[in-house]
RNA sequence: GGUUCGGUAGCUCAGCUGAAUAGAGCAGCAGUCUUCUAAACUGCGGGUCGCGGGUUUGAGUCCCGCCCGAAUCACCA
């Protein structure tokens, strides 16, 4: 049981004894002692106060002194007005720490047959450009949920749905057809992803060329649009596609497996993974089925011009356009169908989607139709939605090449990492490929902390100008400490560790104890907020702390014995969590750096 | 206009189900390396928690109204 249970039951059956309150031990949340007062945890008796029929000081001194003498985890007490601080017995943390180190994968509940399967979809993306700052976010955050779910003791299935198919795709091909001159990966050198997208930056600079070419001559910018002949061309290779044309297909396989390399090579860069990949062109028919159902059920309605809808006014909501009049789906019908191939694979009972922000109004329509068509879990699906990542000048628009692409600025961090490790003299000890290993780990630590020690839901800001720094709140710094605490540990192998039960922990030994404590708490509430966010704060929290104690008691220095076993503990279990915390967001910790 | 989400220090952000004098980092200034890795540690300055009401012993946190910002409300995806 963890301290703070036994403090709360004690409480409970405190106030229950003095005051003949019935208030049950969940009802009693001690909060840690802000470190200017002397104590470990608080109870707040205001809420007692007016049963006690006492003055707030009183009540919190009757209710200290019951502690002190029925329950033995309690040292002494003091009063501030309505707070009672307790200090817990110095030697009890000893079993707390020695409780911890003996769990394996402390912190994290494994799953078990009857455990729910939570399936999380995230990434997504279009295979006619390369990969972009929103999109790693995407990624981060989809990959920390699934792995906190999982230390959570759900059953997860990562899946990734790929857009591959459409008229931006077209676009694209038809760049490539055009002007590309034969050009592959492979000729020129380029990442497949890179290739594809340069050529859909090409299409837009010719389109815009015409359009305005054609507005020049009288016809309105609508008009223009839809008459550019570029466009043309790309809606008629759109119907060949839809035809299975079988030169269409095969140019399109040709361009997807170029940029299906090169999205490999970023997701494996930055340890990103899926259980089941969707593409879209395998799943775009589906759904109309299923629309048809609910026509029959009357959930939906059709219109005069054959078009279906469904009526959402009652949810406060619009009419949804689920059906063309020419019988083809929306994004809305294809998620419906979608979700129905995923439900035949797997028996899911929980569904997250990680989509932006934007895509709101459409996951709250998909809930109510998927609830209404049946699905169990439509009703509590979880948009887990997030906020954009823009740029100083505003929004980020690929078409426009104003974006910050993942490759690169992977790159740039590695590189940074790389010279600031070069110029502070680190780990001189490493081989060029030790240095380089370190390099990539501790620049996408840097980059991945970054993007998730925020609140998913905020948009944020990156400005390229300012690179992402490597000292502070950040994941080097995380990832610092955790290469002391190995190089401590790496010198203490040949030294005894005898037992330390009867220790009393200093102030801040017992301080970092009782953090390594809140661990699995601190998981359990990431799992329930969907907040990778929490985890991120609470190792630099731990980290900060623990790097205070560092500055001002030596482990291997200590010659009591006893105290350097405890010591050295402390030490192994702080890189243990700070390992495991880190591993929910998806970032090494080095051995050295 | 409707819906959803944001607004906390110069900047980037914490602040969980209400609780003590609202916390970090960055930037600025001043200190600490013959001592387990200084990507660290210590100190200083910096705030009308968007505004106004309300509930409460107690509100950055809950309720109402308003202001500002973002997204969205397509026979696009």
């Amino acid at each position: 049981m963890s301290i703070d249970n036994i403090i709360s039951e004690a409480v409970s059956k405190a106030v229950n004894e003095l005051y003949g309150l019935e208030i049950g031990a969940d009802k009693i949340a001690p909060q840690t002692t802000r470190p200017e007062f002397e104590g470990n945890l608080t109870i707040v008796v205001f809420p007692f106060v007016k049963a006690a029929r006492k003055a707030p000081e009183a009540v919190s001194n009757e209710i200290g002194e019951w502690l002190v003498k029925n329950e033995p985890a309690v040292a002494r007490f003091n009063v501030v007005k309505g707070f009672l601080n307790i200090v817990i017995e110095p030697t009890f943390w000893n079993g707390v720490l020695a409780e911890i180190a003996a769990t394996p994968d402390y912190g994290t509940t494994a799953a078990t047959d009857d455990s729910p399967l939570v399936m999380v979809e995230y990434s997504s993306p279009n295979t006619n450009k390369p990969l972009h700052l929103g999109h790693v976010r995407n990624n981060l955050l989809g990959y920390s949920l699934a792995e906190i779910l999982k230390a959570c003791g759900n059953k997860v299935v990562k899946t990734n749905i790929v857009n591959d198919r459409g008229i931006h795709i077209c676009k694209s091909m038809l760049a490539w057809k055009k002007w590309g001159n034969g050009a592959t990966p492979e000729s020129t050198g380029k990442k497949g992803d890179h290739l594809i997208g340069d050529f859909y930056v090409l299409f837009d600079k010719h389109y815009k060329e015409e359009v305005a070419q054609l507005m020049a001559e009288g016809q309105s910018e609508e008009e223009a649009k839809q008459n550019a002949p570029l466009m043309l061309e790309a809606r008629e290779m759109l119907r060949l596609w839809e035809q299975k044309d079988p030169e269409v297909r095969r140019l399109w396989a040709m361009m997807n497996s170029w940029v299906y390399a090169g999205f490999d090579e970023t997701y494996r860069r930055l340890g990103v993974d899926f259980d089941k990949i969707y593409y879209e062109s395998d799943t775009y028919l589906e759904g109309k089925e299923k629309v048809l159902e609910g026509l029959e059920k009357g959930i939906m309605y059709r219109k005069d011009d054959g078009s279906v809808w469904a009526d959402l006014t009652d949810a406060g909501l619009d009419h949804k356009l689920l059906l063309r009049s020419d019988g083809t789906s929306v994004y809305m019908t294809q998620d419906i169908g979608t979700a129905r191939l995923r439900y035949q694979d797997f028996p899911i009972d929980k569904m997250i989607y990680v989509v932006g922000n934007e895509q709101n109004y459409h996951f709250q329509v998909l809930s109510i139709l998927l609830d209404r068509l049946g699905f169990k879990w439509g009703k509590d699906l979880v948009h887990f939605s997030y906020g954009m990542v823009e740029l100083p000048e505003g929004k980020m628009k690929s078409r426009e090449g104003t974006v910050v692409d993942a490759d690169d600025l992977i790159d740039e961090m590695v590189n940074a990492a790389k010279t600031v490790a070069q110029e502070q003299g680190k780990a001189k000890d490493a081989s060029p490929e030790e240095a380089d290993e370190i390099a990539e780990i501790v620049g996408l630590g840097a980059l991945k902390y970054f993007l998730l020690k925020v609140d998913p839901r905020k948009n944020m800001t990156f400005n390229p100008k300012e690179s992402i720094d490597f000292n502070g709140n950040t994941g080097p710094f995380i990832q610092y400490t955790h290469a002391r605490i190995r190089s401590i540990l790496r010198n203490a192998a040949d030294v005894e560790r005898v037992d330390y039960s009867s220790v009393e922990p200093n102030e801040k030994e017992a301080d970092l104890i009782q953090r390594l404590a809140d661990f699995p708490e601190v998981i359990k509430e990431a799992g329930k907020n969907y907040s990778p966010a929490l985890i991120a704060n609470y190792v630099y929290d731990l980290v900060k702390n623990y790097n205070q104690f560092y500055h001002d008691y030596s482990v291997l220095k200590e010659t009591d014995a006893a105290v350097r076993s405890l010591r050295l503990t402390i030490s192994e279990q702080v890189a243990r969590v700070v390992k495991t915390g880190m591993g929910l967001l998806g970032i090494k910790v080095p051995e050295r750096m």
